[in-house]
DNA sequence: ATCCCGAGGG
DNA sequence: CCCTCTGGAT
């Protein structure tokens, strides 16, 4: 008899993320389905404390559609300046903004590929609103889940779209939304790029990465 | 593969 | 100083 390869039951490792961030949510602040694009949009290489801190008073005196496109593209840029991209971002923004208007009635589109058509907005944005704004169930893959998904071995690929299908294979369809949260959380918390906190993560015993990192003392 | 691109942390 | 942050378009 072949010794079996023994790999960690993605059921335990989904319980025991659970277990540590049970109350795990998108940390974004949004009232409705636009501000969430927006945010998310503004959220490419930026911290989400920075985009809170950038939209709390762009949402007050620009909180629809409309409103944005009395704004010129350097107007917006001025607004986002404490965020990375932020040229890219407001051209994009803005773009988006005038299609919405134009094609949708000033509402986000609930759909994939209209979302994905928009400028600025890729598969992971399209995710994240078609999730958490419509509860349509998506599995966005940004640099935390890649990082953390592929280090506790739920997927192994350093393609993004293919970390999402390994993913979407391996988690029960109605736990997508609260697994890419916790994963965020625990990205954020523990299993950070750099120095990950192994010796706190009760994720340790089951992770094949961790044990590169620290091994078991004995 | 490269560009965009400021804030925050180590 | 260098690395990272809920990426997307070319």
């Amino acid at each position: 008899m072949k010794p079996k390869p023994k790999r960690v039951p993605t059921r335990k490792i989904l319980d025991i993320l659970a277990q540590m961030y049970p109350d795990a949510h998108c940390e974004l602040e949004y009232r409705n389905p636009f501000e969430l694009l927006i945010a998310t949009i503004l959220s490419a290489q930026s911290t989400d404390r920075q985009v809170n801190k950038v939209t709390a008073g762009l949402f007050a005196k620009f909180p629809t559609p409309d409103s944005f496109l009395t704004l010129t593209e350097a107007e917006l840029a001025e607004h986002i300046r404490g965020l990375g991209l932020f040229r890219n971002k407001s051209k994009n923004i803005l773009k988006t903004c005038e299609i919405l208007v134009e094609k949708y009635g000033g509402e986000v589109p609930q759909d994939r590929e209209k979302l994905e058509a928009l400028p600025g907005v890729g598969r992971k944005t399209a995710n994240v609103v078609l999730s958490n704004a419509f509860g349509i169930p998506a599995l966005a893959v940004d640099t935390h889940v890649q990082r953390v998904a592929n280090r506790l071995a739920l997927a192994d690929s350093e393609n993004v779209l293919e970390t999402e299908r390994q993913l979407m294979k391996r988690v029960p369809r109605a736990e997508w939304s609260d697994t890419h949260h916790r994963i965020i959380w625990h990205g954020r918390r523990i299993c950070s790029a750099r120095s990950p906190k192994c010796h706190q993560c009760d994720l340790h015993p089951y992770c094949w990465y961790g044990k590169q990192v620290e091994p078991v003392k004995k």
